[in-house]
DNA sequence: TATTGTTATACTCTATAACTATA
DNA sequence: TATAGTTATAGAGTATAACAATA
């Protein structure tokens, strides 16, 4: 087993998960939360079917996602201009101040996962993850 | 984000859980499982306990995990020969089958992940993720 | 007809707190 | 007192199938 990238693929991501939780304590927001937050700050009006299909999940999927972002408060489901179906999602004033937050904790917790490496093992460590990523 | 260690290492996990999940189907069983069950094989009359210990999980959560493997057929809970509190797990027959059959699956399923990577590239990525998993 | 959000349903993974039997 | 397994409970995350409203 401990020769097997998906092995020390899985290692590795359970010890950043956890790091990252400390990392954004007392938040208690998961990395997929985090995510989620920044595609819609980076994309105003976005639909919810739309971040499904950016973040890879069913819209099924997505209905609790920002259900629970809503009731943290976090999240605002705002009508759409242009189809009635659908909703445009934007940050709340306190998931902006929130987002403000975070995104220090979230680069000093980067900073911590890649203190032993240098810049150029950093690079070469997202290089190699996105070939694996895109041979399976 | 696309520059951030923590996203691509989520990225890269997340297509190699679904690669995992073709090249064992149709099994149906998780990267998780199948370390549980090679862990079972590799060390005899392991408790719950300790191998809670071993993947990082709670003997709570130990249990409900035993009891798909057990319900499934492939795992049995023998009683400890020292211990009246413990059991000695160990696989059926049938999980013994099931991880030979298992086995060559999941080589090929590392090589279809890792074949735009020549063996420099495969141990530099093994190194780089324990570096980062030991540093957080 | 097709799409968006939703609900009902189901399953996995995870934890904490409290319990029983045993050490 | 401490440990092993268990249960009750809770929550996140994931999916499929079917439905209403809308395109």
């Amino acid at each position: 087993m401990p020769e097997l990238v998906g092995y020390n693929l899985r290692k590795a991501q359970i010890a950043v998960f956890q790091n990252f939780q400390n990392a954004v304590a007392p938040h208690d927001i998961t990395p997929g939360q985090f995510g989620v937050l920044i595609l819609i700050r980076e994309n105003h009006g976005l639909s919810q079917s739309e971040l499904g299909n950016a973040v890879g999940i069913d819209r099924s999927t997505m209905v609790a996602v920002i259900d629970r972002l809503e009731s943290r408060g976090w999240v605002v489901r705002a009508p759409s201009p242009n189809d009635r179906r659908s909703y445009a999602l934007e940050l709340s004033p306190a998931g902006s101040v929130l987002i403000e937050d975070l995104i220090p904790r979230v680069r000093a917790h980067e900073r911590a996962m890649a203190k032993d490496l240098n810049k150029a093992e950093q690079a070469t460590l997202i290089d190699l993850l996105n070939r694996v990523a895109k041979a399976v």
